[in-house]
DNA sequence: TTAATTTGGTTTATAATATAAACTAGTTTA
DNA sequence: TAAACTAGTTTATATTATAAACCAAATTAA
């Protein structure tokens, strides 16, 4: 029986910033904003979420005097992006 | 870059419904029904938006007295799963 | 035989979600 | 010092998913 997805993950730009982590652990906003070539209204919003969830952990600071958010994957967050690659594959029969 | 997947399939029951029809072609609503476990209503919803696209076509009969729905995989379908898995393995890096 | 129940759905209303527009706060440039 | 830019957040709107209500015919039960 196919399971059910993880709905935090199952949406296009969650899993593209998740998936972007996963790669590189940690990333400045403007980055991924960059990456994924989403608005910062929705990134924000999206990252909001994957932070309560705390699938990430964000940090806000400065580079000099240019404000900074850092976004890094936490080890809750590997483990969910994973358990929704095995569940995903039996979907797509892979 | 990742790609824009595509939205119709990028939905966790019209997923589920192209999946099953992947591997049997073809087949009654109920059946669908109960491997999914969605209820009818929304599972008609899906089901006419994957006849729509042309994902799917759908043919309405009857079974002796009974109303029969049958969808059936086309090959616009099948060649839209395909892109979609292949889209998706770069989120998943599979 | 007619009144409930079941089967096989569709339509429609509501809840959830995604997205963009508008806004805030501070910085740099002209 | 005013315009424009950077780095975001908040809020309003559009889209989507889901469930509830409904319809028509068939079956069963009284």
């Amino acid at each position: 029986m196919l399971k059910k997805l993880d709905p935090l993950l199952h949406s296009e730009l969650r899993l593209a910033i998740m998936s972007l982590l996963i790669s590189v652990e940690k990333a400045e906003f403007t980055f991924i904003k960059e990456k994924t070539e989403a608005t910062a209204g929705n990134l924000s919003v999206q990252v909001t979420k994957l932070e309560n969830a705390e699938y990430i952990n964000v940090e806000k600071g400065y580079k000099g005097k240019i404000p900074q958010t850092i976004c890094a994957i936490t080890k809750k967050g590997i483990e969910a992006f994973e358990k929704y690659v095995e569940d995903l594959k039996d979907y797509l029969k892979l």
